[in-house]
Order: structure tokens, then C-alpha cells, then sequence
DNA sequence: CATGAATGAGGCTTCATTCAT
DNA sequence: TATGAATGAAGCCTCATTCAT
């Protein structure tokens, strides 16, 4: 007898071999993810968890403590899951100003093309302190990187990782709302490196320029 | 008998000579502002904000249809008075550079030096669609402008709008919270122009000239 | 229009002349008294004390904190009332022997003449630790002057205060369930007595006095 | 493999020989009284008795039909074995007086000085009818010898009964609670004494000879 | 027999909103 | 207009009990 999941059922998918605890864990977190996408945090209540989770509420404390922890837990999956992604994709990437252009490409494509991530991400990244850290920290490092090697004409602080960061998540924001299409990530890389102090010209050659 | 106002009710102020249902009214849009600024939007709760206005509960339906209404009259007001003294400090103003420029850091000043204004603002920039339409107008058409001049090196579309103003707030709130000091109006108004496409140099002198 | 009193509503029926809010708590303290003295305090519940109140739910969180507040409240109002009555029908009473056989009948006889408050007397005194001390210090008066007289042959102590008390309770338990007729006052005072070291025929005729 | 039994373990010592099914019944027996002792009967919760019992907590419905059940046994198993302890040590003791006094002290000692029983057995007592009962009966009986025999100047009823009942329970509980040391028990024999009519100077002689 | 995940009823509490005064 | 008590739906969480393995 075998039931379609839903969807969207990414964590279920990888815990398939594992226990029935961890699976039911996976269940919910996917759920998590599908309401959290759709709804303000703050309006999610656990019973629509459950419920797209197919579960009684009850079940939710045994995997939880509580709704926070829950958060975070979708929080920082997701960005592990995002960050794996990432460092695959740009590995043998070591110029500077291709790995901060790259990254905010993969960054945007990745999160808005699979099912619930970006809106997920967005919602939560305003509410898991861990979460902007965790951020903050990838993206800062490529930065310093690039001021070190005389690429970005900026002093890097929390300030400008911050408004850099910015700029990502406004343009995962409109990519995900329709107010822009595919080219959201090139848009938003060519307006980081400009702001970074980057030529005109490279900027736009390199943020535009087609991903193997 | 004379009450002391809390420190901040300017809407309080102003309606000082209007009916007596307007001066009620005021006074709970100050107390909102002041509610907001220290809490979650959600979590704020009508008793809350009736008390901080010094009025029973009830009376909040004489003046509001329900909470949403309120949040967006608070958003709206508030939008409307920074405008007001942005168009006043900027009303000689015509160089659309200087325009950007001047725009931000002003609205960066104003907001973080009124008490509540800022927080208040942000939260409410992401519940109410009406504010996020109207700041959004506002920008719009400084950079419209740029752009016809030859100032900026872009193509006005929603996403850019969205890209700068989201430069905007970020500076507001890394300034609220402390992240950044009072240059953050400099810092931010530099990010942006270069970002525009005005050449380093320049975003740099107009940015940081001192406001008369 | 006239509404019916539910049958015991000694507090609803003080505070008649209150405000609303007094009056409305005071039905939730008579409500609870019904609850509390036909179920256990621990699963007594919020619902079914609003609901023998005739409220809605919610109501019962503008009077009192919590469950907890509730149940002290309903302790020391109880025993508040059942003191002064036992004050005023004792008040001409020095002797120490006669004040403790008297005291004792009066108490069996005014917590299980009223309804609700006898059972609701004794769940309350093994959870509300204020209720144990205002009751031990009531007794322990009386008894150390019977030894301070010569009356009592016996040490006042923690120990023996519990002990005595231990039987008034228990005595209180009987009659209320019917293990004890009227005389359970009687009884109770008589042992009390003898324990006390009151000779065995003084302590008789003491505590089957007739009550004026 | 062999595993170190929590400190406080009769049943399941007992049962050491017995199935595998009276093993894991005694070893839920042992938990429940260390629950017990520890917390209200209410908030003892199924999950907390099975993990001190180290097993999985669907177990316990093997071996009990529900939590009330489960109260019974324990208490009636608590009573059993004091009971059974106690005959041991009055086996050869005739006279009424001292059967009482030494009923008294022996009970109070047996229960206060093993791990768990006094606790948990005041709070079954409130809590299961047949445990009462139970103990009614074994004090009531050398209660009516003892009149038979003249020594006891009372009438033997329920309510004596429960009376001296309520000065056995009431000193194990002071004794539990370090309100009352060791002589708890000559204490409270002596005052069950002299309310039974025994004379002062005798009452005390025997409440507080020396225990063989 | 044992396991432990799952269930769902039910308790507690909050809060937007209504209503009698 | 203003008051503030009252309402009740809805969320959170616990826990006795069941069930598939």
C-alpha cells in the first residue's frame, strides 16, 4: 500500500531509511516548511502542522518541545540544505567577485525553485537569530576575500554584510512573488558588485554571464 | 486638571484642537506607534495599546473597525508625516542625485531620531501592502527622474525600486538596533548611488556632504 | 427580572451590593466552593467552575490569575467567614477547656452546616499552605493557654498542634459524610479533651454542654 | 549482564523468582511507590512510573488495566506488606494497650523508615476506599479488644475509628515531613491512650517503653 | 511480552470583539 | 462617546490509552 506524499516532501525523502521516529520528524519539518511558506510564522499554528503533516496534534510534542524549536529546526535544515547546495555548486570557484556574484545566483535559483524554501527562508530568517548568523557568516567571508584581494572597493563590517545581505533576500523575495523572473539572481548579483565598488562593465559580465 | 502626554504623541499634538473623538483617536494611533516599536506586530494586543493611551478597551472599537484597520491608519500616518518633513527638507532640492542622496539620509534621520517611528515603521512596511505602495511611489519617481537625467545607469522596473528600498531599511534598522551609528543615512545613501551606476567618487562626496 | 440564586451563595450574596466585577467574582468563589466540594481540587477544572457559575470561560481569567489564586482565595474567604462566626459565638468565652471543646463543636458544626464549605474546607487545607497556618494559629492559642492554666497536661508543640487538628478534621469529615450525626462536635471535643489530659469525666460533661 | 536495582525495591525483589510478567509487574509496583512518594497521585503520570521502571510505557498497560488500578494495587500491596511486618513484630503481644500503642509506633517506624512507603501510603489513603478500609479493620479490631477487656473507656464506632486513625496517619506525616523526630510514635501512642481512657501514667509507660 | 510511536480528548490561557451601562 | 465586564473561539500543551511492530 503506498501513499503519494506530498509534494514538496524533501527531508522525508532523505529520512526514508531511517527510523519511524526520525521519519515522522521529517514529516513534520516538511509540513513545517509547506505552512510556513503560506502563512505568516507568527499565524502558523501547530494544528495545520499537523494536519499537513497528516498527524494527530498530539504527535508534534514528541518530535518538538515546542513551536520554537521547531523553527529553528526548519531554519537551520533548510540553510544546511541550501549551504550544501551551495558549496557544491561553486566549489572550484575561487575568484572573489564570481563567488560573491555565484553565490547570490545559486542562492536566489536554489531557494526559489524548490517547492516552499524561499518563502520558508524569508519568514524565518527574521525570526532565528542562528539563522542570519549562520548567513551572515557565509557571505561575509566571501567578502573579506574580495576586499583582501583588491576586488571590492568597501570596508567590510556588519553594516555592509547586512545591506549586501539585504539585496539577496529582496531579490529572493520578488522572484518568489512575481515581481521578477529568473533573472532575479543576475539582477541582484550585478547591483551587489556595483555596490561593492566593482566596474560597471565586469559587474554586468560577470553576473550575467551563463552557469555551466 | 493636566495630564502629562508621553513623550512621544505627536498625533496626540496635533489633533489638540480638533473634536474630542479625533483627539481619542490620536492618541491611540500614538499609543500604537509606541506599542509597535517594542513589540511584534501579532503580539500586540488591543488591551495593550488601550492602556498605553490611558482608555478602556472598548472604547478602541469607537474608532477603529478592527485591529487590521488600525495597523494600516498607524502605517499610513506615519508614512504621511515622514513624508511631510522629507518634502519640506527637501523642497529645493531638484539634482536627482542629491535627491536619492538626501531622500535616504533624511528618512533614515528622521525615522531613528523620533521615538517608536522607526521600529514602528518597519514592522508595519511588511504587514501593510498600501505603505510598501506608497514609500515604494515616493522612491520611484527620484529615481525615475535620475535616470531620464542620465544620473543613474539602470532600468527603473518594481525590482529595483524593491532592491533600493530594501537598502533603505535595512540602514533604518541596523541603525534602531544599534548596529550602525549616526552614519548609517551616509553609508546607505553611498551604497545606493553607487549601486545606481553614479561613480564612486562622486556617490561618495554627495553621500557624505553635510546636511545643511 | 429576578434570577434564582443557585442554593449556597454566601459570597455572591455579600458582595450584592459591590460593583459588577466584585459581584461577578464572588459567584466564581461560590461556584468553585459547589466544585471544589464535590471533586477532588485537582481535577476540579476551570470549565466545569465557570460553567456552574453560569460564564463564559474566559471570564474567569479577569478575576483570578490562575487556578492556583482561585484556591487560595476560596481558602481564606472560607476562612475568614468560618472565623468570625466561631469569633463572635466563642467571644465571651476565657476558660482555655471551654475554648477549645467549643471552639471545635463550632467549627464541625458551622463547615457542615453550610453547604460546599465543609468538603471544601478540608481539599483546601492539604494544598494551601497559608489556610494550615491561619488555622494552626488559631488552635494553638487556645491550647497554650490551657497549659499556661494548668487545664492541659501536655507540651505545645508543632507535633501535638497537628495531632489535635487532626481531629477536628477528621471529626469534619465524618459529618460530612455522614459517618457522624450532629454529635460529631461532641465526640471530637470529648477526645480532644482527654488527650489533652483533661480527666475523663471534666472532659464529658464540657464538651456535651448544651450550646446556648 | 547484571543491573544494580534503584535503592528502594521490595516487590521486585519478591517477585525475583516469579515469571517474567511478575517480574515487570513488581518492578512497576517499586516505581509507582517512588512516583508516588514524590508527587501528587494526579500528577503522577503513566510515562514518568514506566521510565523509572526503565521500560517502554506501553508495557504498563500489560500489566494493569489503567493508572487506577495500578493505585490499588500498590496501595493494597503498601498495606499488605505492613501489615504483614508489623504481625511479625506483635505476634506474641496480647494485652490490648500495648497492642495499640505498639500497633501505632510500629507503623509509624515501618512506614517512615523505608524508602517511599509513608508518602505514597498517606497519599493512597485519601485516594483508594479499600486501602481504608483495610486499615480501619486491623485498628479496629484490638480497639474493640481492648474494650472488651476494659481497658479502653470508649465506645468502639466508625468515627473512633477514624479518629485514632487520623492521630496514627497525621503523626507519619509529620514524622515524613521532619515535623516530628524519631518518638513520633510514643507521641502519638500516647495520645491515642489517653483519648481511648487509659490513664495518663500508664499511657505514657507504655507508649514509651523501650521496643524489644 | 515488550516496545515506543501515535492518538485525540481535554485542560489551560489569551485576546479580538461585543454589549450593557 | 466612553467604559470595562463578558464572551467564546482558538491556540498551546499534556497525558491516558491504543496499536503496529
Amino acid at each position: 500500500m503506498s501513499v503519494t506524499l506530498p509534494q514538496s516532501s524533501l527531508f522525508a525523502a532523505k529520512a526514508k531509511n531511517m527510523g519511524k521516529s526520525a521519519r515522522s520528524r521529517a514529516r513534520l519539518i516538511d509540513a513545517a516548511l509547506a505552512v510556513f511558506a503560506r502563512e505568516r510564522l507568527e499565524s502558523a499554528t501547530i494544528n495545520e502542522i499537523t494536519r499537513e503533516a497528516d498527524m494527530a496534534n498530539g504527535t508534534f510534542y514528541l518530535h518538538f518541545k515546542d513551536k520554537e524549536e521547531l523553527t529553528s529546526v526548519v531554519a537551520l535544515s533548510l540553510a544546511a540544505e541550501i549551504t550544501r547546495e551551495m558549496d557544491e555548486a561553486m566549489a572550484d570557484i575561487d575568484d572573489a567577485v564570481e563567488r560573491v556574484s555565484l553565490g547570490t545566483r545559486q542562492f536566489i535559483d536554489i531557494a526559489s525553485s524548490r517547492l516552499n524554501w524561499g518563502a520558508a527562508f524569508l519568514q524565518a530568517f527574521w525570526v532565528c537569530a542562528e539563522l542570519r548568523a549562520e548567513v551572515t557568516l557565509y557571505l561575509r567571508r566571501d567578502l573579506e576575500r574580495g576586499v583582501a584581494l583588491g576586488a571590492f572597493n568597501v570596508t567590510v563590517d556588519d553594516f555592509l554584510v547586512e545591506m549586501v545581505g539585504a539585496l539577496v533576500n529582496t531579490a529572493l523575495f520578488a522572484r518568489i512573488n512575481g515581481t521578477a523572473g529568473p533573472e532575479a539572481g543576475s539582477k541582484a548579483a550585478e547591483m551587489q558588485l556595483r555596490l561593492l565598488g566593482v566596474d560597471a562593465e565586469r559587474a554586468h559580465a560577470v553576473a550575467w554571464r551563463s552557469i555551466a
